[in-house]
Formats: C-alpha cells, sequence, structure tokens
DNA sequence: GCAAGGTC
C-alpha cells in the first residue's frame, strides 16, 4: 500500500485550492463529523524524494486550534487581586468549537508517515502549525513533521511546496506563543482593575466592562490625542505677499516662497522692499515632464483607508464585504501585506477575464492590445498572500450594492496596475521681486492612462501659463498684502486612525477594523457625521470615558522616571520587538515574557498606588 | 464579564 501523507491547511478555502493543484483536479471529497467547513480531500501525488508515490489526506482547521485562558480558580473576577493574573497559572486548551477539528486531525495522523502543514507562511501560521502539529503527535508519536513553504497558490508554486518541504520555525511559533500569553494576562489585570475600580465611580459606568488591551487603549489615545488638538486649538493670525500679472488677457498669480508669516509690520516692510523695485525678473523657466504613478497593489490597509475615503464603508464592513467576494471566488485572499506582485502570476490572465465588463472590458482590451504595463512594486512582502486582485469577472447584477463597489474598486485598482502612469508636463516660473521669491505653476496633462480607469485618482490641467523669457523683467499689475487664520485641525478619520495604527505597529491587518469597532463597543469612541450628503465625513470622537481614561493614566505616570502612558503606543511597539527577538532566536520566549510582564507589571503597580487619579478623571467627567 | 490573533 502507498504510504499516506496527511496535509492541514490554515483554512477551507486553502485546503481546497492546494488539493486542487496537488490531484490534478481529481479528488474525493470527505465531510468531517462535527463541523460543516472543513472538509478532507483524498488523492495521490508524487512526493519525488524521499516520499515518492503518497496517498495524501488534505484538510484544514479554522485559525487557531486552542486558546489560552486561567486555571479554574483564577477564573471569577473576585477571585484573586487582578495582580496575580500577572502569574496565575494558565492553560493551553483546545477551543470547544474546534473540538471536531482536532480529533479530525489526530484519527488522519494515525495512519500517516508524516504530516506537511500548509499554514500560512507568517508567523501566527506558524504557531498554528505547532498546534496541529501537536494534535498529529497526539495521535500518532511517530509521525514525521514538515511544512510546505508558499506564498500563494498558483499551480506551479504549489507544487514546488510540496516537493520542498523545509520544518516548522519553532522561533516564530514561540514568539507568538509570548504574545499570546502577556495579551492574555496584562489585558485580563488591567481590566479587572480599573472596571472594579471604577464601576463605583459613576453612576453610568455601573454594569459596564471598562476593558484594557494593548491594541485597544492606544487605539483610544489616537482619538484623544486629535480631538485634545482640536479644544485646545488657538487660531493665529498671518500675512503673506501675493503678486498678480496679466498677460495674453491671463492671470497669474503667483505664490510667495515664504507662504506666510506671524508679523504683520516685517510683511509690510518686505512688500514695500518688493513695490520699491518696481520690477519683478524672472529667474527660471522650467518645462518638464510630470508624471503622475499608478497605484502600488492593493494590500488590506490600502483597501481600507481607500474604502473609507471613496467609497463610504467603514472598515469592518469592507473586510466583510471583501471576505465574501472572495469565498465566491471573485478576487483573492482579502488579507495581505505584499504591495508587490510575483512573478509567477500571470497578469495578463487576469486581465483578459474583465474583458466581458460593459464600463472597463474595453480598458482591459487595450491593455492587451499593447498598454499593458509591468504593476509597480512596492516594499512589503508578507510572504504568504499576493496583492488584492480579482481572480475572475463577475457581472455586477449578481452583486450586491456594496459588494459591487469593493468589486469594482479591487478590479478598476487592478487594471490601473497594469497600466501606464499618467503624463503630463509642468511649467515652473519663478520670479526675483526685490529680495523676495515668488513662483507660479502650470500644469498640462497629456496622457491619462490609468487616471481613465482609476476614477479615484485626480489630476487635472492647470489653467495654462502665458509665455515667459528667462531674464525678462516685468511690472506687476498687482501686489499685495494678504491676511489669513491658522484653522484648526479636524477630529479624526477612520482612514487616518487605520494610517496610525499601521504606522505604530498597533493591530495587524486583519484586526485593526477590529480594535476601531471594539473601542465603540466600548464607548470610548463615538462616530461624528459632519457636513451632509457626497462631501460628508464621518469623525471619530472620545467619550467622556474615553477621555476620561486617557487622561486619567497620562496623570498616573506623570513625573514618574521614564513615564510611558498606556494609551500611548509604545508599550505595544516594545513587546513587538521582543516578540522580533525571538524570532531571530536571540531570546528565549520565557525571558521575553518575563521582560514584557516586569514593564506592564510596572504600571500597574503604580496604577494600583495612584488609583485615586483614575477615580478623579472619571469624576471630573461623569460626575455632573 | 477580561486580550489579540487566526478564520466561518
Amino acid at each position: 500500500m502507498a504510504r499516506k501523507i496527511l496535509c492541514v491547511a490554515e483554512k477551507p478555502a486553502i485546503a481546497r485550492a492546494v488539493a486542487t493543484h496537488m490531484s490534478g483536479g481529481s479528488f474525493q471529497t470527505h465531510a468531517i463529523r462535527g463541523n460543516q467547513y472543513v472538509k478532507n480531500y483524498e488523492f495521490d501525488f508524487n512526493f519525488g524524494d524521499p516520499w515518492g508515490h503518497c496517498s495524501v489526506t488534505m484538510t484544514s482547521v479554522i485559525g487557531h486550534l486552542t486558546g489560552l485562558d486561567f486555571e479554574r480558580q483564577y477564573k471569577g473576577w473576585q477571585s484573586c487581586p487582578p495582580s496575580v493574573l500577572f502569574e496565575a497559572p494558565v492553560n493551553e486548551d483546545v477551543d470547544k468549537d474546534k473540538l471536531p477539528i482536532a480529533e479530525n486531525i489526530r484519527n488522519q495522523a494515525r495512519y500517516s508517515k508524516a504530516l506537511f502543514i500548509w499554514t500560512d507562511c507568517d508567523r501566527e501560521g506558524e504557531h498554528i502549525g505547532s498546534e496541529v502539529r501537536n494534535q498529529a503527535k497526539s495521535g500518532n508519536a511517530r509521525i514525521e513533521v514538515k511544512r510546505a513553504k508558499f506564498s500563494n497558490t498558483e499551480r506551479a508554486h504549489v507544487l514546488r511546496a510540496a516537493r520542498e518541504p523545509v520544518d516548522l520555525d519553532e522561533y516564530q511559533a514561540n514568539a507568538v506563543s509570548a504574545r499570546i500569553e502577556l495579551d492574555l494576562r496584562i489585558g485580563a489585570a488591567f481590566t479587572r482593575l480599573q472596571t472594579l475600580q471604577l464601576q463605583a465611580v459613576a453612576a453610568v459606568l455601573k454594569e459596564k466592562v471598562i476593558s484594557y488591551g494593548s491594541c485597544q487603549f492606544p487605539t483610544l489615545g489616537f482619538v484623544v490625542d486629535r480631538y485634545l488638538r482640536v479644544q485646545n486649538f488657538k487660531p493665529e493670525t498671518f500675512w503673506g505677499i501675493k503678486v498678480m500679472l496679466q498677460r495674453e488677457g491671463k492671470k497669474v498669480n503667483f505664490l510667495w516662497k515664504r507662504v506666510h508669516l506671524f508679523d504683520r509690520a516685517v510683511v509690510t516692510m518686505m512688500l514695500e522692499r518688493c513695490l520699491a523695485a518696481k520690477e519683478a525678473k524672472v529667474t527660471k523657466v522650467a518645462q518638464k515632464p510630470k508624471s503622475k504613478w499608478r497605484p502600488l497593489p492593493l494590500t488590506t490597509v490600502d483597501l481600507q483607508m481607500m474604502g473609507s475615503r471613496y467609497l463610504r464603508i467603514d472598515s469592518q464592513t469592507i473586510m466583510k464585504v471583501a471576505e465574501s467576494l472572495y469565498t465566491k471566488g471573485f478576487i483573492s485572499y482579502p488579507r495581505t501585506e505584499t504591495d508587490q506582485f510575483d512573478k509567477a502570476i500571470d497578469l495578463k490572465k487576469l486581465v483578459e477575464k474583465q474583458f466581458p465588463d460593459t464600463e472597463w472590458g474595453q480598458y482591459a482590451r487595450d491593455l492587451i492590445d499593447g498598454n499593458f504595463r509591468t504593476p509597480r512594486s512596492g516594499r512589503h512582502n508578507d510572504k504568504a498572500h499576493p496583492p488584492i486582485h480579482p481572480v475572475s469577472w463577475v457581472s455586477s447584477s449578481s452583486l450586491n450594492a456594496n459588494e459591487k463597489k469593493v468589486y469594482e474598486f479591487v478590479t478598476r485598482r487592478f487594471l490601473a496596475c497594469c497600466s501606464d502612469d499618467a503624463k503630463g508636463q509642468s511649467t515652473d516660473i519663478e520670479i526675483l521681486y526685490g529680495d523676495e521669491t515668488f513662483h507660479a505653476n502650470g500644469l498640462l496633462v497629456l496622457e491619462r492612462n490609468y487616471l481613465d480607469v482609476y476614477v479615484y485618482d485626480k489630476w487635472e490641467s492647470s489653467q495654462q501659463l502665458p509665455k515667459f523669457e528667462y531674464g525678462e523683467k516685468f511690472v506687476p499689475t498687482e501686489a499685495n498684502i494678504f491676511e489669513g487664520k491658522t484653522t484648526a485641525p479636524n477630529y479624526l478619520t477612520e482612514p487616518e486612525l487605520i494610517g496610525l495604527m499601521d504606522a505604530n505597529g498597533i493591530g495587524t491587518d486583519a484586526t485593526m477594523a477590529e480594535h476601531i469597532s471594539k473601542v465603540k463597543e466600548r464607548e470610548y469612541v463615538v462616530v461624528n457625521k459632519r457636513g451632509s450628503g457626497r462631501t460628508s465625513v464621518e469623525e471619530l470622537i472620545p467619550t467622556r470615558l474615553g477621555v476620561a481614561l486617557v487622561e486619567g493614566y497620562d496623570n498616573v505616570v506623570a513625573g514618574l522616571p521614564n513615564s510611558i502612558s498606556l494609551s500611548k503606543p509604545f508599550l505595544r511597539k516594545e513587546m513587538e520587538l521582543r516578540m522580533l527577538e525571538v524570532c531571530a532566536g536571540t531570546k528565549t520566549k520565557s525571558e521575553v515574557v518575563q521582560q514584557s510582564l516586569d514593564m506592564y507589571r510596572e504600571v500597574f503597580i503604580h496604577t494600583q498606588r495612584r488609583i485615586e487619579m483614575l477615580k478623579a478623571a472619571c469624576r471630573k467627567y461623569l460626575v455632573d
């Protein structure tokens, strides 16, 4: 009998895609008992040396199999002082709803020579792989464990991954395991402490869970930070000089190189020097080709930001819609950090699939007829998934309103990536007037290229400038002072918040939207609609509770050496750096867990000691 | 009743 090999992917969709490629399309599907999503696919495959021709069962998990929790006697909120949660014993158990999946793996492992792990090639995937291995080993202690390394589900790539397996990366799995333990201990300890302490402070807090999380608090912190900047803003008056020339029936406005200054007397004096000089002299006439670059291949964060901005769909809804388009086979996997296409992907074939579309089909045909360009490459590659792109064409009539918008966006973005940059010509004129420099700029768009399909970008010709000669002199038609006021920043919008989270390493592409909805659910943040109709903007504003928590924690650590408030992203960032050290093998999991716990424990002790400050902040905002 | 991370 042929040897048997068990393959396990991170999710059902990957199991199916990999089984399809490995089997050449002919496999048997078996349902498993107790879970409707996970299937076992059976087929034969020749792995080459040393495994040779084998019979294969390809199955999957559904994300993590296990969860970490405190032992039973520490689960009650009154069972121990919250500080004990920094050391209380914890257990890793298979989640209740994952029991049938774990059992399936143990059963299949029993008759298998080897286990091939096909989880995503990222840190979490490595950990999920170790969970799968543990189950397989408990079904068959002698099973050999290998890992398939793949970054997309293109056929040749998958086959090569099957024939050149590597080993699980224990370092990465350990880093995740450290993250899991830290998130649990720190989240539970602070949540219990602040909930139990603050519920008594104000009637409105009585039944509330006031949660703390190393991601949700910095998320709240960003919102509060902007809010306070808006509240504390004091407008300042500024002055500037503008110069205008009428020539060939056109008005040319020259802008001041200094933009504006905050001292009126100085600006007046400078203008007087200009006027005294009478003539301005042209010091630069530059005509140069200018292009507007086509967009980068689409990542999750970009999809969420663009979605909020142009499609007017909040980031969590966007992800749900994208997920459903993915499940139906219309777009690629929507959770990716990669903004570069792998050379192995046949992009032209994907473009051709869009031919039937009534709106952009002709554009796609023009690309294939000679306008196709290889997409730009960004600097990110998660080595797990390609950029988001359409994988098949679907008629808009078979999609609901949001699906249609998201599919259209993903497709237009993809076609834009495969297009040429927009090209134009810019003209820069610089003049010296007295001692001051001014400039005027003109733009002529010559070829729209990608802009024709990517309707979300705007780039338009400005009014054309009349002719200027280098060195020529002229008397400006007008030169005078203008006055203005600095304006307050706006409240934070969701795309801006996602940008901040991304830049500060708060959450992952898959979870940022969840953290935002969590701070709304906890009533730390509310959404306010400014303006109306198509120009309306949704702003994030902290509630009184949200402001109180941030102010309270800022006060708790104020004046302490190395004070790092929980409302800031730094503690989380440091934790992330330590995890990278575990991945590199320079630190062990337990070293990192201890170090990070020490760091948070210090803040915890200060918080307990100065709990009155936290309570006072809540009283200030929540008790009239 | 707590977290964040996978995914359905």
